[in-house]
DNA sequence: TCTCCACAGGAAATTGGGGGTT
DNA sequence: AACCCCCAATTTCCTGTGGAGA
């Protein structure tokens, strides 16, 4: 082998396991969600009956996919098995969008294979119920990442009703919704609220003890015999449980601790190789929310972290705009108002990036806000600073 | 105490671009 | 080519807030 690979099977055992896209066959840290899955909404399928809608809510890596993937293939094995039920699953993802739109046309491609994006609304909706006539009998419908079309939306009131409305005859639609935020329940529109949320199933945020074992499981499997030491999965299940309870988190560190005890030559995995992991885990995150941003989020986070690097932070809001105009002066875009950069600040106080602070009474009184950056200063300026005519701003406006 | 000013932020209108049809 | 639909970002317009200074 050359010196550009390593072989890593000293440690790892499958990587695989440890991905993203790998989905748990058993999950009994969710037996209690599962349970009420099965029972109180899919039940009805094995009686050819379409299952209740549902809403499968909490925070993100807390198993919900997980378990809806789950619990549909048991299903569909168990209808398989009995004959007279015809159970189709679509699960369709709504990252990304924005819109029931974008969403029905994406549905509709999934099913026909054309996308229909740019007819009216009407137009792609009938052919969406057309294609789901063609399926016919039982359809569950699970919207992942429902949160992200907004609530004020159609869709979510309209698949469920589908057949009420006669757009569908003889078979029926059910959906399940999966979603990451809180707030949208709540806000959802009442009618979409009624028809989406017959049974509504919380999954909680994993606690410690849950994901050492799901860490345990899973690096039973992933990881060689004893190449990881039952402290290291126990700081990595602490610290997770700490932050988000999310066992993609935790999963994460432990993995990424596996690849830091590989790239040592270190027969095996340690409670250091996880601190290290969760730094580089939370710097990756950071910068990558800040690649994702906007120019103008960006342009935004880059006037307040160049009055960050003079020590100007906490500043009000004007003097990151002039900050702000100084910047797109010398870069090549365009500035925007004041309103609207205050909006983009928001933004980034929403994702975290910076934090505003309102204080009422500057020299001439009302609301006033301050800003000051939530991130590490030297990650948020590499990160920026990748971007080529972001390049030498910093230093062209006040870099010490 | 009253008025004014600088900022906050909601709402509506505008812009511009990507997709399409006819 | 002229036109339609949908969307996101932005601008424009406007009202609310509350201490400083008259």
């Amino acid at each position: 082998m050359t010196e550009y690979f390593q072989d890593r099977s000293e440690i790892f055992e499958s990587e695989r396991i440890l991905k993203e896209s790998y989905t748990p066959n058993d999950l009994p840290e969710r037996e209690e969600q599962l349970k009420r899955l099965g029972l109180e909404v899919l039940s009805p399928v094995l009686n050819d009956a379409p299952p209740h809608n549902a809403f499968l809510y909490g925070k993100p890596g807390q198993g919900k996919t997980a378990a809806a993937r789950f619990l549909l293939e048991e299903l569909q094995e168990e209808v398989d098995e009995r004959s007279g039920i015809n159970l189709t699953t679509i699960f369709q993802t709504c990252k990304g969008h924005h819109s029931s739109y974008q969403v029905a046309c994406d549905l509709v491609e999934q099913l026909t294979g054309d996308n229909p994006n740019g007819h009216p609304k009407r137009k792609v909706f009938a052919r969406l119920y057309d294609a789901l006539q063609e399926i016919g009998g039982i359809v569950v419908i699970v919207l992942d990442e429902v949160d992200n079309i907004g609530n004020k939306d159609m869709i979510l009131y309209e698949l469920p009703r589908a057949r009420d409305n006669s757009h569908i005859e003889d078979m029926d639609v059910s959906v399940i919704g999966i979603s990451n935020d809180m707030t949208f329940y709540e806000e959802l529109d009442p009618r979409a609220k009624d028809s989406l949320c017959e049974v509504e199933i919380h999954f909680p945020p994993y606690d410690a003890d849950q994901l050492r074992s799901i860490l345990n499981r899973r690096s039973e499997k992933a990881f060689v015999d004893s190449a990881v030491t039952q402290e290291a999965i126990a700081l990595a299940a602490a610290l997770a449980a700490q932050d988000l309870g999310s066992a993609r988190q935790a999963i994460r560190y432990l993995y990424k601790a596996g690849e830091f005890a590989a790239l040592n030559d270190e027969p095996q995995v340690c409670e250091e190789h996880v601190r290290k992991a969760e730094d580089h885990v939370e710097q990756m995150n950071i910068a990558q929310s800040i690649r994702d941003l906007t120019i103008q989020d960006q342009l935004a986070l880059l006037a307040l972290t160049s009055l960050a690097t003079g020590n100007e932070t906490p500043a009000p809001t004007p003097e990151v705009y002039s900050r702000y105009t100084d910047i797109t002066s010398h870069v090549d875009t365009n500035s925007i108002a004041m309103r609207r950069v205050r909006s983009h600040l928001h933004d980034l106080d929403m994702i975290g990036v910076v934090s505003g602070a309102k204080r009422s009474g500057g020299s001439r009184g009302g609301p006033k806000y301050y800003w000051e950056l939530n991130t590490d200063l030297d990650t948020t300026v590499n990160v920026l600073t990748e971007e080529n005519r972001f390049n030498d701003v910093l230093s062209l406006i006040d870099r010490p």
